[in-house]
DNA sequence: CTGAAAGCGCTTACAG
DNA sequence: CTGAAAGCGCTTACAG
């Protein structure tokens, strides 16, 4: 019933050494090679990984812990991610902490236990208890989200820069009073907000900015009261995917139209963000770009685990729509 | 450096029986546990679960194979299913296949290898090489498809059902000359046809029909064509999210308004299908009901090996929004 | 190139 | 309740 490697060697009538090799890349003479195939074959033999990774001490698996799977920028990193793990030979475990630093400490210790060969990790905070120990057993590599300076090697986008962009893209396109709604949660958030309140003081303008937790129910909540007030922001700059459909959705309800009555400039070039009239004008991050960058330096902090600390400073790319058409003179 | 039940048995003074019973569920004095629980923390011991799953041949994992991640209704369900295997202290293998036949059984196979306790699956075709062999040694569970009838669990949507109530819902709102796209690949998409074509004859209506591979960017593609032509359908039911969006995204580019040129109805309830203009009638499924069921069969079927194969059939909602509004009449 | 033997880190009958 | 010993299914020095 069970068929073991045992089995296979009889039927091949070679020893299981012998079986070993022939499916690994050991040094096998050509016909003992076709004899074992053929037992395989006959014997419907699949090898156990348990086993093979107990004993080889070789798991062959990086683990990727994404803080929110629903978020189709997570999903899109991680086809990144497991496409360049497979074309290694490499499993990857997905994990979804769902921004919850229980969660997230579960998942580490989880990896531990795994002994997986390293992790790709977008943490819930920079300070998260994981990457503050510094005490894992593999290599990290963090992205989308800093962690403790100079502690692992990253993948983020040059968020500043990005949130800078967004505000001269509105002002050039006559908006003043323009509003910021952040996520208060990540390190990614804070930097965009760094970005955009820089500009709006290199503009002479107010920075006028709430702050709200990363999810499309809560930014829509938040964008709710915000917006009903008679005193609101022309623009609103928004700092993901997430925010910006909870967003458009507050406007919705409130009978805004846009961007006559509201700008919005956002994150995350997801695909309704052209379908939803008049088309949001979004920074497109380099997601392919991040998932495979993530996996070089991991490789590479395998190959070299003494090598300095890196970081991948990607860019965005600024797509423009209808929601920040220029404003009408008044 | 490296730490193993050994070291925490020394450090605890007693035997790895006694640690390994401690960790687990086997009988110990409440002293002798806590002098062990006390080790573990001393020593930092993670136990080493590919070990441990070797020796108590009990992989604690179920695999969860479907089509396409990147369609939301497979996350929805994937949350569903991990939810529950956490809370059953399973693991969860997550494989997408991309509806490519040869990655299903590549996934089949590695199933195998992890000897995982049972996997549910969502198969690329109801002939999927793998299910036709039945010679698996996990018990599967089929989400979303059909497999060979009567070999598998299976927890799928009324599809014919819901295919007639879209039909019906457009001609009590005055359609007459509605068109269909459906997925060419699976079950699903056959059975939402079929549920679509009875009731365009029962209302003395001819069916007029088209499949397409299950992509957005196919369907645009598909639909472009369809709808440039001077006659065109009224109305078109399409088979899932994706073909939903590629199909307004054409009739965006041609220009034609919803509904009054065109009127949608399809299916998945997604996050956007409120946001695009001006709203879409969409088929709900109970994703998080899908993913509970199947994880409840999928341990009754474990439980009990011999019982005869069952299948969970539930109804979809119908969400009525703008893009069915009533025909003008002419 | 090939085989006999040891051992990866656990869990679990088997005795006591 | 506790411990000594066997063994899960592989891979890999070690000899030949």
């Amino acid at each position: 019933m069970k068929v073991g490697i045992r089995d296979v060697a009889r039927a091949a009538g070679v020893s299981t050494a012998t079986v070993s090799r022939a499916l690994g890349r050991g040094p096998v003479s050509e016909a003992l090679r076709e004899q074992v195939e053929e037992a395989v074959r006959a014997t419907g033999y699949r090898p156990n990984l348990s086993a093979r990774r107990l004993r080889s001490q070789a798991t062959q698996t990086i683990g990727l812990i994404v803080a929110d799977i629903r978020n189709p920028f997570f999903t899109a990193v991680s086809r990144a991610v497991e496409d360049a793990a497979f074309a290694s030979g490499m499993r990857v475990i997905l994990c979804n902490t769902d921004e919850d630093p229980a969660r997230e400490a579960m998942y580490l210790r989880l990896m531990e236990e795994e002994r997986v060969t390293g992790v790709i990790f977008a943490p819930t905070g920079p300070a998260s208890a994981g990457l503050a120990g510094g005490d894992l057993d593999f290599p990290v590599v963090l992205i989308d989200r800093s962690g403790p300076p100079g502690a692992h090697d990253s993948v983020i986008l040059d968020n500043p820069a990005a949130g800078t962009a967004l505000v001269d893209h509105l002002v050039s396109r006559g908006y003043r009073r323009i509003g910021g709604l952040f996520g208060s949660t990540s390190s990614t958030a804070r930097e965009r907000r760094a970005g955009y309140e820089a500009a709006m003081l290199r503009h002479g303008l107010s920075p006028d900015i709430r702050t709200v937790a990363p999810s499309a129910g809560a930014a829509e909540a938040e964008a709710g009261r915000w917006l009903a007030d008679s005193g609101r922001p022309e623009a609103l700059v928004l700092s993901n995917g997430l925010i910006l459909m909870g967003t458009v959705r507050a406007a919705r309800t409130l009978g805004l139209s846009i961007p006559d009555d509201l700008a919005l400039a956002g994150f995350d070039n997801e695909t309704w963000t052209d379908l939803v009239e008049p088309g949001l004008t979004v920074i497109e991050q380099p997601v392919a770009e991040i998932g495979a960058q993530a996996m070089r330096l991991l490789f590479e902090r395998i190959a070299h685990p003494g090598q300095p600390v890196r970081k991948v400073v990607l860019s965005g790319r600024m797509v423009v729509r209808g929601s920040t058409r220029a404003r009408r003179s008044v």
